[in-house]
This record gives C-alpha cells, sequence and structure tokens, in this order.
RNA sequence: GGAGCCAUGGUGUAGAGGCCCAACACGCCUGCCUGUCACGCAGGAGAACACGGGUUCGAAUCCCGUUGGCUCCGCCA
C-alpha cells in the first residue's frame, strides 16, 4: 500500500502515553532542521506539529530520504516514539516531550518553494494570500478559523433542530425584486430574455412556508446582493435565516437570545452578559447617535437644542427653528485634545454630513471656546448643567436635521472610544434595537421607502397615520447588536392581506406592480395565513467577531476581494461568445 | 459615483533628487556541522523599483494619469 495511507496516528495527538508504540505519521514538511549528522523534520497535518528524528548511523535509508525533504513537501514517516531527554524538550510545541525516531521515510509529493511561509502573524499582501488561497489556508490561524466555522455551524443546527425547526432549502434561481439590493442576474437560456436573480435573502419563501404550516423554518443559506464591499461585507454571504408562526416578538426575541448567547459561550467560550440590553431606535439613535451602538463604552449624546434654541448663536438657532437637532457629547479630560487632534474629529463628523463640529473647552482657567459669546450666563450654565460638564472637559456640538446631528456626532462619539481607549477588547456587548421607523424618505426617488422591507409589519397603534404622517408609524422590526455591529435583523411579518396592499401602495408601487412582483405572496395571505415573524443573522460577521477578527475574510474560505474579484480562480472573467449566442446576450459598449 | 492610504527580488521591509546597474531579514541553491527546535556557520543565485507619461543634467525617490489592493462615504429593503 502508498506509504500515504498507512498512517496510524495524528502528529498533534502524540504525547508521552504512547512512547514505545511504533507510529506512521503523514503530513507536510513544516520545518526542516539539517545538522549534518542528524536531521530534524517537524511534520504537520491537521491535527499539529510533531517532530522526527533522523540518523544516519541507526537509520541510513530513512536519512537519506530525510535529506532530501524540502518545506511543504508531503512526507510518511514510521518510527517508534521515544521521550525525549528533560533537556531537549520543546515548551512551545504541544508534543514537545516526545518525538518519531525515523526508521522509515517516504516522499510522497514534492512542494516548489512556497510564495510565502506557512507561519501566523505573517504579514502578507492580501491579494498574495488570496491568489495561493489554498496556501495561506494551511497556516494554523486560518485552519482554526475554518474549523470555527463549521462548529458554529453545527451548533447553530443543533439547537435550531432541537427547538423543532426544520431546515428547508429554497431555490437560488429566483426572480428579482424591486425592493431593496442591486440583484445579481443569471440569464434563462430557456427563456431569452427574461432573468433569475439569485436571493438577497429567501424572505418571501420563508414567509410562504409559513403560509405552508411548517411554523419553524431555518436555513443556513447563501445570500446574495451586488453593492459596493465592505471590511465587514462580501456580495455573496451566509445567513442564519429563520421563521416562526404563532411566536410573540419577545418569545422570539428571548430564543434566538439564547441561541446567540450559546453560540459564543459554547463554540468560543465567550461569556455573555443577559439580558441582552433593549434600546428602541429612539433611544439608541438618542444616546449614541447610531442604530448599532457599541456599548462597550458608555460616553452619551445629550440633546441640547432646547437649551440653545434662543441662543443668539445664529447657527444653533436656526437649526433648531427648522426642526434639526442640536446633540452635544461630553468628552471627560478631553480638554487636553490637541489641535490636530481636533481638526481630525471634525473632518470625520463632515464625513457624515455634519457640517462643522464645535466645541468648548473647558480649562483651569474656565471654559474655552470661540462660540462662547454668544450664550448667556443662564445658557451656558443649562449647557453644562446638562451635559454634566467639569473642568477639563472638551464639549463637542453637531447641529443640523435630526438624522445627521446624531450620527456624525455618533460617529465621533465612537471615534474617540477608540482614540482614548476606552473600549475592552474583551468585553462582548450584545444589545437588541426595537421599534424601528417603518419608512424613510428617498429624497432622490421622492417616495418613501420600508426601511426594513415592506413585508414588516407595522404597530397597529401606528396604522393610522399610514397615510397621513408615515414618519410617525414604527415597525415591529429588532436587530441584534455586538460591539457596533448589526449581526442580525428581523420583524414580525404582515400576515392581513389588506395591511400589505396599504403598505405597497405607500411605497409607491402602483397595484398592479405589486401584483406583478408580489402577488403570489399578497394570494398566498389570503389562504390563512399564520402570525409570523422571524429573523435572519449574518453568519459570516457573527463569525468574524466570533473569531475576534477584524475582517470578514478572515472566516470565509474563499472570499472575494473590494472589486468582487477571486484571485485564485480569475473569477469574474469575459465568457465566449458562443455562451451568449445560447443566451442570445450582446455585450453594449457603454 | 466620491475620498484617503498603499505598490521595491519569492515574502516582509530599508530607501526622503546624485551615496543605488538598489540594502537587510526570511525563503531558495551549494558546502560544513550528531540534539536542534525561528539550529548555526561560510558562500551563491535572484529586482528593468506596478504600468504609462512628465519635470530634471540626473528619478525607486518629485508631478500627472492608469491598474491593482486596503479602508471609508454613498450604496447595502
Amino acid at each position: 500500500m502508498d506509504a500515504a495511507y498507512r498512517r496510524t496516528a495524528l502528529c498533534g495527538t502524540l504525547g508521552k502515553t504512547q512512547v514505545g508504540e511504533t507510529v506512521t505519521i503523514v503530513g507536510w514538511v513544516h520545518r526542516r532542521r539539517d545538522l549534518g549528522g542528524l536531521i530534524f523534520i517537524e511534520v504537520r497535518d491537521r491535527s499539529g506539529i510533531v517532530q522526527a528524528v533522523f540518523n544516519p548511523q541507526t537509520d541510513a535509508a530513512a536519512y537519506q530520504v530525510a535529506d532530501q525533504m524540502r518545506l511543504e513537501y508531503v512526507v510518511a514517516v514510521s518510527g517508534v516514539l521515544v521521550a525525549r531527554d528533560p533537556q531537549t524538550y520543546n515548551p512551545h510545541l504541544p508534543t514537545g516531550e516526545v518525538e518519531v525516531r525515523g526508521t522509515d521515510a517516504v516522499i510522497v509529493s514534492r512542494s516548489k518553494p512556497l510564495p510565502f511561509g506557512i507561519d501566523d502573524d505573517l504579514n502578507i499582501d492580501e491579494t498574495v494570500r488570496l491568489r495561493y488561497r489554498y496556501l495561506d489556508l494551511r497556516r494554523p490561524t486560518m485552519h482554526e478559523s475554518i474549523v470555527l466555522r463549521a462548529k458554529a455551524m453545527k451548533y447553530v443546527r443543533d439547537f435550531l433542530t432541537q427547538h423543532d425547526f426544520v431546515e428547508i432549502e429554497t431555490p437560488l434561481l429566483t426572480r428579482s425584486t424591486p425592493e431593496g439590493a442591486r440583484d445579481f442576474l443569471v440569464p434563462s437560456r430557456l427563456q431569452p430574455g427574461s432573468f433569475y436573480a439569485l436571493p438577497q435573502s429567501p424572505q418571501l419563501l420563508k414567509q410562504i412556508l409559513m403560509i405552508s404550516g411548517f411554523e419553524r423554518y431555518f436555513q443556513i443559506v447563501r445570500c446574495f446582493r451586488d453593492e459596493d464591499l465592505r471590511a465587514d461585507r462580501q456580495p455573496e454571504f451566509t445567513q442564519i435565516d429563520i421563521e416562526t408562526s404563532f411566536l410573540s416578538q419577545q418569545a422570539l426575541m428571548d430564543l434566538m437570545e439564547a441561541m446567540i448567547a450559546g453560540l459564543f459561550e459554547s463554540v468560543g467560550g465567550i461569556h455573555c452578559e443577559r439580558p441582552f440590553v433593549r434600546l428602541t431606535w429612539d433611544e439608541a439613535m438618542n444616546r449614541y447617535g447610531s442604530d448599532k451602538p457599541d456599548l462597550r463604552f458608555e460616553l452619551p449624546l445629550t440633546d441640547v437644542t432646547s437649551i440653545v434654541s434662543q441662543s443668539a448663536f445664529q447657527v444653533f438657532a436656526k437649526v433648531a427653528q427648522q426642526g434639526g437637532r442640536v446633540m452635544g457629547l461630553r468628552v471627560p479630560q478631553g480638554a487636553r485634545l490637541t489641535r490636530s487632534e481636533m481638526d481630525d474629529l471634525t473632518a470625520h463628523a463632515a464625513t457624515y454630513g455634519a457640517k462643522g463640529l464645535a466645541w468648548i473647552a473647558w480649562q483651569s482657567d474656565g471654559p474655552h471656546s470661540p462660540i462662547l459669546k454668544f450664550f448667556t450666563q443662564q445658557e451656558q450654565k443649562d449647557l453644562f448643567g446638562a451635559l454634566g460638564a467639569q473642568e477639563g472637559d472638551l464639549l463637542l456640538f453637531v447641529a443640523d436635521q435630526r438624522r445627521i446631528a446624531q450620527t456624525a456626532l455618533g460617529q465621533v462619539r465612537l471615534k474617540l472610544g477608540q482614540q482614548l481607549g476606552l473600549i475592552d477588547e474583551h468585553l462582548y456587548r450584545f444589545a437588541w434595537i426595537t421599534d424601528f421607523p417603518m419608512f424613510e424618505y428617498n429624497d432622490e426617488e421622492k417616495r418613501w421607502e420600508a426601511e426594513h422591507h415592506p413585508f414588516t409589519a407595522p404597530r397597529e397603534e401606528d396604522l393610522p397615520y399610514l397615510e397621513s404622517a408615515p414618519e410617525r408609524v414604527r415597525a415591529k422590526a429588532y436587530d441584534m447588536v455586538l460591539n457596533g455591529y448589526e449581526i442580525g435583523g428581523g420583524s414580525q411579518r404582515i400576515y392581513d392581506p389588506s395591511v400589505q396592499e396599504r403598505i405597497f401602495a405607500r411605497i409607491g408601487l402602483t397595484p398592479e406592480e405589486a401584483h406583478d412582483k408580489f402577488g403570489f405572496l399578497v394570494e398566498a395571505l389570503q389562504y390563512g395565513a399564520p402570525p409570523h415573524g422571524g429573523i435572519a443573522f449574518g453568519f459570516d460577521r457573527l463569525l468574524m467577531l466570533l473569531a475576534g477578527k477584524e475582517n470578514i475574510r478572515e472566516v470565509i474560505a474563499f472570499p472575494k476581494t473590494a472589486s468582487g474579484a477571486d484571485p485564485l480562480t480569475g473569477a469574474p472573467a469575459p465568457v465566449d461568445e458562443k455562451q451568449l449566442r445560447e443566451l442570445r446576450l450582446q455585450l453594449r459598449r457603454t
């Protein structure tokens, strides 16, 4: 039999208990130390590393083979496992107290010199890593991340199966929908001129499955969105997709909280404080200036609009009169920030649409600020009181439309949290954000859009405002947030077809369009639709946080670059004219 | 669509207008070495400095553009 298949032990599992046994290990040459008269080879397999030693005096043939071995060759080594002399223990290896005395060795497969070493904490250009992803994945941390991913997937599957969820697959070739992200399209050969779309999520089909009576559905499913990438966003990504019937929002949130906390605890060994913090969207925006606040530090925002609305400072007063907000942030001991640090913060706020960042620095000789002179003694007192300002503090302000003021100062808060070292990297602070606004006005298209998606149920008490004041309508929607990342989001769905039609009308879909795009759902809702709701988690992002990585590509075996390319396979790539012809497609120049 | 940062042997870096037909470390090749473990020692090969223009007597270095990468804004129901 081929030596490679005679393996009797995994490298990383060898220890003193097996001393005396004759073993055959198979794996890659991780390191090679040739002392001239003695060769040490570290052999690595999926379990770990163990040292083999070759002595020309006792095992000349094996030594000759070891002499030929080079890094990353695949080799098989047989021999007795011996205890090392205590003086030669290697404390850096779990198997460092033993070694295989190589009496028989075979080179199974040779390797060209590698473009980079198989070592962790190597800082290699990511394009090179992705081009040679098979080598990159040999690195122990990458291996661990991919194995962690498998464990997490199994945990979720087991948890949901134990709670009577049924795993159901939905098609990847489905139809394009008008709302939401840009679709990836797949041309139909059998129906030229028509296209499938890859799913942005199985949203409609999982609702249909509720109408079909499954009551508890889940799927760990690939989703596709043709939008620009980010450190935590890939064009194809994996969701834990969940839908339930007859389960209150509260009950669903409790169950999901148990699942995610269990996942982090059992797979990541990470303790999670429960119950998770719950904030309404309004509270989150007001206090942290974000709908996915990082709660590892406090540094809250304060709405000071009412204090400054009558002030002589026109920038603030005008914003207040026009219905905007003036948001303030107290930075304890921030008065010592330098001019250039302030400039950085101002530029940061500007990225998020703020027109400026006003400041008051409370030095030892009193408050200093170019805007202080515009405020009366009383206004100053109220301002300091509202913010709890003390000597040494820096007060920052953004005045703008509510959302811009909140977001811009919220991002300043985040930057300061990082800059001032307020973030404990070991903390995992989960939160639920609830009561999102149902609609958001799209300035470009001059219409109201669903903030979540158009199948989200509005809160009953807000239904009367659907037509008259859509900005007041809140949705039965909820996001799960962790350390500033949105890790999941869902909602209770509309199960009354007439409400569904009102929502479609509100977002500017004509009855004909609604019927054409979503008719099957509206029709299905007429055949006994149960109250239902669900949630979807971004599995890759969850993994990224679980593995403590800063980038989603680290937990995906074959990810894409910022331009959507895969340097390994060369995708995307042009196709043959023949393929285009079969699809009756023609490329345009612009 | 916009902005910032980056690009030098296989890999990581040094280089700040003449010191550079480019240096160092790791890797690779050759030789020596019997207890190494990031083995050590000696020697060697390997780069038209991403690409295209320009400025200059002279450009890896300065300027413009292109390409690619990363990050962010917009976008992502």
